[in-house]
DNA sequence: TTAATTTGATACCATTTGGTATCGCATCAA
DNA sequence: TTGATGCGATACCAAATGGTATCAAATTAA
């Protein structure tokens, strides 16, 4: 239990396999074992990742006999987003500019 | 110069710090000096997280004399906004699917 | 029951991170 | 010219981070 939510939802994006991990969620709920397939790394070290995710309340798990499924909760990325909400004033200014960049990201 | 800016522009924001000093650039343009009065911490320091922040492309320094004032790039936050838009998608998948169930529901 | 599977927990390690202290270089003011 | 001011750079330190190796517990399969 972590008190400062924001900053651990911050931080559990800041690690580009946490990043991963999360996108994968996003497809399929996993087991560790089946993450773990998917990275160059001991399940010790996906683990250790997913309990940062859980900190920062983007993923829950649940147990369904030996195996404990991890699934994404899409939630958890509010206060990143309520974080960014505080520019929307600040890119009114800026608003056109900045959605040609982003549009030019896409493609 | 660093390659990859979504991985440096997460890690930016990781900080309290560092986020605290983006919403301060979004008022003013300031020097680190007076970055420096709005912090319980050394000059060196804030200099250290300006230094990250302009890794991850969140701001842009500017000569004027002696003093070098940061300013707030807005653009910088594309590709957090790019990379959280996938969701979006993740969002509206969902959201189909419910209203299929709902509409089955009915008949 | 016995053995294999799936997981959690912990000790340990190298590197990164966030901080200070300190030096030296420009620039402005006297 | 002589200080004072604003800044960058570096050496150094404690703590956090990302990883491994290893052990123990619980569930499933033989």
């Amino acid at each position: 239990m972590t008190p400062d939510l924001t900053q651990n939802c911050f931080r559990a994006l800041a690690d580009p396999t946490r990043r991963d991990i999360v996108r994968l969620l996003a497809e399929t709920n996993m087991t560790i074992g089946q993450l773990t397939d998917q990275f160059d790394m001991t399940r010790a070290a996906v683990k250790k990742h997913l309990t940062v995710l859980s900190d920062g309340g983007l993923i829950t798990v649940t147990a369904k006999g030996r195996e404990r499924f991890n699934s994404l909760n899409p939630q958890g990325m509010a206060p990143v987003l309520s974080w960014l909400e505080y520019f929307d004033t600040y890119w009114d200014d800026h608003l056109a500019a900045l959605k040609t960049a982003i549009e030019k990201d896409k493609k």
